[in-house]
DNA sequence: GCAAAGATTTGCT
DNA sequence: GCAAATCTTTGCC
């Protein structure tokens, strides 16, 4: 195993999504590490990209954006869910990718805790929600558990305390690393999910990379399929 | 200073 | 298939 190369992240955003499926998403170390192979990820690219949280120019929540390659660019949504980003490209012009789903490979059982809520230090759901997801949750298929962009930080304890994070830092406590006997798994596009506030052409950019057909996509994905279906 | 919507997930009608 | 949950950020008065 070893660090994703920063290098990979400074050119263009397009390029950098794809050079992160497949790669390791890490949380801790020892045997209770928790790793997990990114399978779908979208890219928000410049100022210019209206579906970007960059498009308004450098603010408090996305100044990360405008800083240098590989870092963790962490926000929340519908004042409920983080989702977790990796700055691309060079300082100065904001772009990211969108990590939005996970298959899980080790630390499962830890993945499942933060879901929970259990484990500290993370972003697990409130004791009153996770009283009602406990049972569904507790016997969630392992490939499910980090199936969307809200479930990765919630399986691997990512909140907005780690906004800023240098996932390329082998001392981080989140961190992207590369290990060169997986095969290179087959990359699929389509259209970016959950913007229907942004104009075309950004609507329609096939900026959205995942594995086609694998058990781990969002469950937005999925939906997608279906629609497509013919 | 206030109203509105959001790079989502879940559960119910 | 649709709406609720929940709170921060943004946009407009």
């Amino acid at each position: 195993m070893a660090m994703f190369p920063r290098d990979l992240l400074a050119g263009d955003t397009e390029t950098a999504a794809r050079r992160l499926i497949g790669a390791r998403l890490v949380r801790g170390s020892g045997p209770e590490a928790r790793t997990g192979r990114i399978v779908e990820v979208e890219a928000y690219i410049g100022l210019e990209d209206l579906a970007s949280h960059a498009r308004t120019g450098r603010t408090k929540r996305n100044a990360v954006m405008f800083g240098p390659p590989g870092a963790a660019y962490v926000y929340l949504v519908y004042g409920m869910h983080n989702c977790l980003n990796v700055v691309t490209e060079a300082e100065g012009r904001p772009a990211a990718v969108l990590i939005r789903a996970v298959e899980p490979i080790a630390g499962v059982d830890e993945m499942r805790a933060s879901r929970l809520g259990v484990l500290g230090g993370g972003s697990g759901r409130r004791e009153t929600a996770a009283e009602l997801s406990r049972r569904r949750v507790e016997t969630l298929p392992k490939a499910r558990l980090a199936a969307g962009p809200g479930l990765v930080c919630a399986a691997f304890s990512i909140d907005r305390r780690d906004d800023g994070r240098d996932l390329c830092d082998p001392a981080s406590p989140i961190r992207l690393e590369i290990t060169d006997e997986d095969e290179q798994l087959p990359i699929a596009v389509g259209p970016r999910i959950g913007i229907d506030y942004a104009p075309e052409p950004w609507l329609s950019r096939p900026w959205r990379f995942f594995v086609p057909g694998h058990a781990s996509l969002s469950i937005a994905e999925a939906r997608d399929r279906r629609g497509q279906a013919s």
